[in-house]
DNA sequence: TTGATGGGTTATGCATACATATCGCCACCT
DNA sequence: AGGTGGCGATATGTATGCATAACCCATCAA
């Protein structure tokens, strides 16, 4: 394992938690203090970064964490419904029982977490939920593209789940496409999949385009209110 | 502009051109000589190419230019398939009327290119085609992950429309695309670039199956006559 | 008071030196 | 004769030094 790796995935894990909010600079000397390397891992590690539109270099002026706009959010969001009902009606027709009946225990394990509207054990479900499926999918490459967007989109993405409404409106959505894979019924997984994130994503755009508009507003700070 | 970017990019150009071949060595200092570089940015160059899946990098064993298995060319078919349906039928409901007839223009050029079966400027047309679609779509997000797919493909990809029955067969396809899209018809836009790109797919697959083959009978001198 | 300008500061980008793991080769043992 | 172990060579990984461009702030002029 190289220095660098176990750097670039420090700040994934930042990222994702939220430590490093977008906007915030992402620099070689604080990472390489922090972290007890030498600037040449630090610096590889945020080129990695930059690489999967984590971070944003700007040539002689450093990195930051990525904003994204709203129109940015909106184009993430329509690729990521594609990709996310392709790997659904692929998983439709190549699920094997033993994984639908994984699928469905998993299922039954969330109800409490959705009841319960407890968003932390509701989003562990839900990514268990959905990589269940990027598997099934047979198609690695398929899923890697998906984890990837998802990545770019958690800070984002991660408050949607916040919403107590909008998670037993996911679990019961996830229950009918459990059905659709129970039927084997491709077509109706891969829409009720794109119903599914579409539900998700619009409250993730009206989130994206609030906070664009709050950081145009009041700068950063403004953005605290809402993550 | 960094050093290590015109780096990268002249890799990628020979990647794309056939000079640099799957499974040739990528190694920092030839590439510091040849660019009369450092070692540094030869590094940051074989780091980016990594991070796009150009090359592959095994720890302490220097990169290689990635080479695809039959299963991971089928993958990345399927969801190249997914992704340039989804930017079709984006682009049907986007598009402007001087966009579909610039489209037109480009589609009639390119008539010349497919009846003399010339590969190489059918290859320009098509690219620009193609391209146009992307741009159509709206989606910069979904017109990059396309590119990024294309990229890694280029190697395999390039052989499939070197095929003189491929040409014509490819140029028809297009103008049943462009003909949705003077209808308006969202559905039909989609399924054509369905049909088309999965056409190519499969010369593709059965490429990517026969390098793969002749690479485990007689070694990696064995792809030579394929190329 | 506001704007522009110039110098100091600092972080990035590149070059280079050093550390170390991997690989190939050869001798030696079985 | 074949296999194994060790040694040398080489390339990667890391650290550090140097050059330069961008930023900050103070100073000055309108």
């Amino acid at each position: 394992m190289r220095a660098s790796d176990t750097v670039r995935m420090r700040i994934e894990t930042e990222i994702q938690s939220g430590a490093l909010r977008p906007g915030d600079a992402v620099d070689e000397r604080s990472l390489s203090e922090r972290f007890h390397v030498s600037r040449t891992p630090a610096r590889e590690a945020i080129m990695q970064l930059a690489a999967s539109g984590l971070v944003r270099m700007s040539p002689r002026r450093g990195a930051v964490v990525t904003e994204i706009s709203a129109e940015e959010a909106i184009n993430m969001m329509e690729s990521l419904v594609s990709l996310e009902a392709e790997a659904t009606m692929l998983a439709a027709g190549r699920l094997r029982d033993d994984e639908i009946e994984e699928l469905e225990r998993i299922h039954a394990e969330g109800e409490e977490a959705a009841r319960a509207r407890d968003s932390g054990a509701y989003m562990a479900y839900n990514s268990r939920f959905h990589e269940l499926i990027y598997v099934g999918s047979r198609n690695a490459y398929l899923a890697g593209l998906i984890r990837q967007a998802r990545l770019r989109m958690t800070f984002y993405h991660r408050s949607s789940l916040t919403q107590a409404a909008r998670v037993a409106a996911s679990w019961e959505e996830h229950g009918a496409v459990l059905a659709a894979f129970r039927d084997g019924d491709v077509a109706v997984a891969g829409k009720r999949m794109r119903d599914h994130i579409l539900s998700g994503g619009r409250v993730y755009a009206d989130l994206v385009a609030a906070l664009t508009e709050a950081g145009r507003e009041g700068g950063a700070e403004r953005t605290e209110q809402v993550g």
